[in-house]
DNA sequence: CTGTTAGCGCATTCAG
DNA sequence: CTGAATGCGCTAACAG
């Protein structure tokens, strides 16, 4: 018979079984699995009939040994919660299904010594390469990947201090400096803040800085307040901002929850935006749209900057492409009904 | 020297580097690596020595070929955006990042063949477990997990048809029914519903069948209409229903983001909610507790759902759980005031 | 407590 | 176009 080792069950097929059932070597097998042109279209034919009635699965992790670099990207992201990153994800998860890699993924809210060890358990499957959150603060996770040269893109902060590889963003800096200004053109003066406060120095205290040098430029003491980012405590910030300045005449939130969150402090205040006050928010999400009144918002491209990140990656990794290439993806003032 | 072999790259550490570094064999260093209480204190601390010196971090992927099986965690989820998805992956994170083990996601909104080729590949890596979002339709895709035999956690509709292994979820059709019948207590009686199509047999048209099912028990007549899950189908979607009915004055909504769609649409109609029509939710976003008016919702605790799920594969994994538990996390009427 | 001997399943040399 | 040997880096047994 065939089969010489009774024991062992039909699930543990390997090359070896689809190679004798189809009379070919295992390299073969492996050929017709990895690189299909390079086998004559018959005995591709046999191989692929043999796997398929015997239901084999390569097993990745040979195979990714073998090669000595797996086809996984790493990825860390904060929580999802309440914010685009999802978007992110899903463009990242789209471009990389497609082309054969994996996303092994660790979301939460990190600690520096957390973060060094998931850089390094994600380090431990030699991953092919890393898309980052633009969360890597700490310094020894920095140069862990720096040593072992893992291809990095970072979805960050466009302006922001030196990233680890290439990375793609928007200047958040400059997008909240253009919708305070965009708000003191409209004729707000006294523009007030709701910021959410950073763990360190990322794309969120960037779009305070943002605000407050529009603010200096347009010469009006700025009045803010920094607060989590839920709905919750953009009511909250709206209460304190107008307690600490009743004459605001104009809300910059860092998020459109904020944002959200603040305008219903306002329908409960019988306040009418933007009547009373003007309320802005950050990051478009679809639900800034569709509010009572539409709020008016920056608009990034998150689905489309995690499908560039991976590209950029991906093109890293197969064509030597460049690795500190930063990528811009712009911003956009939406003006709607809020403001 | 101890170096034999000068054209190495120092990043290129191996357990055999380590070993010889600090005179012990390769597999006490394994052993102080993956059972340090196996190996004598002192050793220990010189094989830590070495490894912190030397910046190694041990291969993942040749440990799990080793072992045969790999110390990651499968799951497909759908597109996490306008969900509370976002929350169980966080918990699944949580707890699996703990226990060593990492997270291979596959994001997206799959045809049945796309789920097939990814549950295909996820089985490549050999996953010690999956976690699957009760989106496994494929017979097929269903087989392969099957004939594996890979412990699996469905997070899902707890009545559903059979699970492919253990499940945690909540009732969506006992859910959505409550929900109804409490707006019915309440004393409305033309209750309408927004609802989203389901890809299949999923969560989403039992909460509708749960509806359905009320209406019948109150004697009602349902008016209800489908729409994609988004705050503008919430809005259409109230203008439909009052297109059809405009004696309607309740609507349940399955999904906090339709309602507070068709909670803006009435601000613009300018029509009091609950005084012109009441409107409940279903998820309780934290959004839902800050709309004017606070949405009456219905609580699914996402976040020890995903924490839930991933201890009980654990449990299986380690100390052979049982495989078909069925877990139900309940669910909670929050009366608010939108309806 | 520690070391030696064998693989884990596949892919990359080289020949044929 | 195909095949046979060799090794990827680590761990599981068994010995010592």
């Amino acid at each position: 018979m065939a089969d010489d080792s009774p024991d062992k069950l039909s699930q543990n097929v390997g090359l070896k079984e689809i190679a004798q059932r189809s009379g070919v070597g295992v390299i073969t097998v492996s050929r017709a699995i990895n690189h299909p042109e390079t086998v004559a279209e018959k005995t591709r034919r046999r191989i692929y009939q043999a796997i398929d009635e015997l239901g084999f699965i390569p097993n990745q992790v040979a195979g990714n040994l073998a090669r000595s670099q797996a086809r996984i990207i790493g990825t860390v992201v904060p929580p999802l919660i309440n914010s685009g990153i999802a978007e992110q994800v899903q463009g990242m998860s789209d471009v990389l299904r497609e082309k054969g890699f994996q996303l092994l993924i660790s979301q939460g809210e990190f600690t520096l010594e957390i973060e060094e060890s998931l850089i390094r358990s994600l380090l431990g499957w030699r991953p092919a390469g890393f898309i980052l959150q633009a969360y890597v603060q700490s310094e020894k996770a920095r140069s862990y990947i720096l040593s072992r040269d893992v291809p990095t893109v970072e979805i960050s902060e466009i302006e922001g201090s030196t990233p680890i590889g290439a990375s793609v963003g928007v200047s958040n800096f400059g997008a909240a400096r253009a919708m305070t200004l965009h708000l003191a053109s409209r004729g707000y003066r006294r523009i007030g803040c709701i910021s959410t406060p950073a763990h360190g120095n990322d794309r969120l205290s960037r779009r305070r800085l943002g605000y407050l040098r529009a603010m200096e430029e347009i010469g009006v003491a700025p009045v803010e307040v920094q607060r989590p980012m839920t709905s919750l405590d953009g009511a909250l910030g709206l209460t304190m901002l107008m307690e600490a300045d009743p004459r605001i005449d104009a809300i910059f939130c860092a998020s459109d929850t904020l944002a959200i969150g603040a305008i219903q402090e306002c329908h409960r205040r019988g306040w009418p935006v933007p009547g009373r006050v003007a309320i802005a928010g950050y990051g478009d999400l679809e639900l800034a749209s569709q509010m009572f009144p539409a709020i008016t918002s920056v608009r990034i491209r998150r689905h489309e900057m995690g499908q560039v990140a991976a590209n950029m990656l991906l093109d890293i990794i197969y064509h030597g492409g460049n690795r500190h290439e930063v990528r811009d993806m712009g911003y956009e003032i939406i003006q709607r009904e809020s403001a």
